[in-house]
RNA sequence: CAAGUAAGCUGGACAGCCGCGCGGCCGGGGCGAAAGGCCCGGCUGUAAGGAAAGUCCGGGCUCCGCAGGGCAAGGAUAACGGGUAACACCCGCCGGGGGCGACCCUAGGAAAAGUGCAACAGAGAUAUACCGCUGGGCGGGGCUCCGCCGCGCCCAGCAAGGGUGGAAAGGUGGGGUAAGAGCCCACCCAAUGGCGUGGAAGCGUCCAUUGCUGUAAACUCUAUCCGGAGCAACGCCGUGGAGGGACACACAGGCCGGCCCGGCCGUCCCGGGGAGGCGGCUUGAGCGUACUGGCAACAGUGCGUCGAGAUAGAUGGCUGUCUUGAAAGACAGAACCCGGCUUACAGGCUUACUUGCACA
RNA sequence: GCUAGUGUGGCUCAGAGGUAGAGCAGCUCACUCGUAAUGAGCAGGCCGUGGGUUCGAUUCCCACCACUAGCU
C-alpha cells in the first residue's frame, strides 16, 4: 500500500475505540482519528465470534483489499480501525464494497461524490 | 442388476490484469574506506492440508538436574509372535462375541496370595432350609377295625421340585435309595497335570484328578517401561536507566555549528540484561520410482528429485475457457519438525469380495 | 503455543457404585380485615453428548462438545 502502515499495538486500538469518530453498518464498525503524520495507519479486527481461522482470514483479506483499491480516494493522515461484524462472513464482495464506501463518506474521509456504478 | 463388506485415490483445471510474503538475478539513489547494509524499481521462481484441527500418545532437538547403579513414591501398558527411532500405533495369529456371508468388534495378565463390595428381591449370597420329600416316636380321628388312610407335635435324614435373583455350587438321562445326593454309570461342560502337535499364545483328546459365584475401567499382586520442562526452549547483539571499576579537574575530549566566537556536557571500560533485533527455521526416521526379501506391517539396494518459512501473521479482487443438469458448492489455514491415534467432511473414482435374482 | 478446572430442577450448590437431594424461586392451601413473614403440601431432572466395564453408572474408564481460568 502506498502511504499506509499497519496498526499493531493494543493501546492504539483502545485509544481509537474511546476517542475516535465511529460509523457502523451491518458488516463493519469503523473508527478513525487524525494522527499528526504524513501516512495513514490501518488496523483490522476480526474477533473470535466470526468463526474459525479460515473465515477470519477471508474477512481480513477482503477488508485489506477494499482499503487497497480505494486508498487513493481517502484523505491521508488518519488512524483507521475496521472491526468486522458477524454478517461480513456471509456477504458478497460487492455488498462489502458498497457498505465500506458509504461509511467512508459518512466519516468524511472520502469526498462526497455520487456512488460508483 | 439389486443389496452389502473391505481397501485405496481425489478434494476442480487452465489463462490474463491489479495486489501481498519469501528466494534468486539485474538496475537506480543517498551514506560508507571497502565488503556490504538500507530504500525504490524491473524480471523470474515459489507458496497451506487430508485432516494443517483436537492436543490424546510416541520421538527428534534445546536447556536444567544427575559419578554409576538400586529402592521407594507416582504414572502408563497388558494373550502371543513380528515391524519400528519409539509408541497406547501397525501387521499377522490365537481366544471370546456378532452376522446367512464377505467381514466386523474385543483394556484379552492374576479371583486357588490377601482385603473389600454384591442394593432390592429371596428361606438362604458363600453358606442356608421357608414351602417341601422321607423314616421313627407320641397323641387323637375315619373306614369294612387284621390292616389301610388323613391330621397335629417332637426327633433325625435329604437338597430333587417350587419361587427370588445377574449369580443358588457342574448340565442331561439312567441306576440307586426310606427319601435323596457325582453316591455310581453314559454323554457333555470347565479347570489343573501328563501326552501329541505348533516358533508361541493356543489347539487336540487317549489318560488321571477336581467340580471352585461375580467384580481387579475396587484396593492389590505379577511383568515391562518412564528424570523434568518446553522453540514464547535456547544462543547472540543490545539505545536508555540503575550498579561497579579506571582516568581526570581543563590548555584535553564530546555535542550544536560551514568555520571562528559562543553555548552545553565529565569520559571510558566491565557485568547483567527490560523494550527491540538476529539466529534457532527447515534436507528430513524426506518424496517419487524400479527391483529384491517377507503372507503382511516393513526393510534393503539402485536411479531421480528439493516441494512454504510468515512473526498481529503472506493466497485476495475481477474476467474468460473447459468439464457439469447447475461452476464452486464439504470440512477446514502451516507457526520448530516428524510417526501415529481421534474427530469433521459435499461430490466423484478405482479394485477385490459376499448374498440374492435373471440369462447363457 | 502450552497447562489446569467445571458441566446435576429456573438460580446457587451437595451427592462419589444400589429409588437423585438441600436452599432460594414457582404453584396450592392455612393464618390475617389485607400484604409480608410463618406453617403444611405440590410440581419441575435422558445428571453436557456418545461408547465401554459392571447384575446395576450421576459416580469408574475412553472419546467428543461447551464454558471458565492461568502462563508467556
Amino acid at each position: 500500500m502506498e502511504h499506509t502502515v499497519s496498526l499493531k499495538q493494543n493501546h492504539e486500538f483502545r485509544r481509537l475505540y474511546q476517542k475516535g469518530k465511529s460509523a457502523v453498518s451491518p458488516y463493519f464498525a469503523v473508527y478513525c482519528r487524525p494522527n499528526r503524520r504524513s501516512v495513514s495507519r490501518l488496523g483490522i479486527t476480526t474477533g473470535v465470534k466470526l468463526g474459525n481461522a479460515v473465515k477470519r482470514n477471508r474477512v481480513r483479506r477482503r477488508i485489506r483489499e477494499l482499503y487497497r483499491t480505494h486508498e487513493g480516494q481517502l484523505l491521508p493522515g488518519y488512524d483507521i480501525v475496521v472491526v468486522a461484524r458477524t454478517r461480513a462472513v456471509f456477504a458478497s464482495y460487492q455488498e462489502l464494497r458498497h457498505s465500506f464506501l458509504r461509511l467512508m463518506r459518512k466519516l468524511e474521509l472520502a469526498p462526497p461524490r455520487e456512488a460508483e456504478r
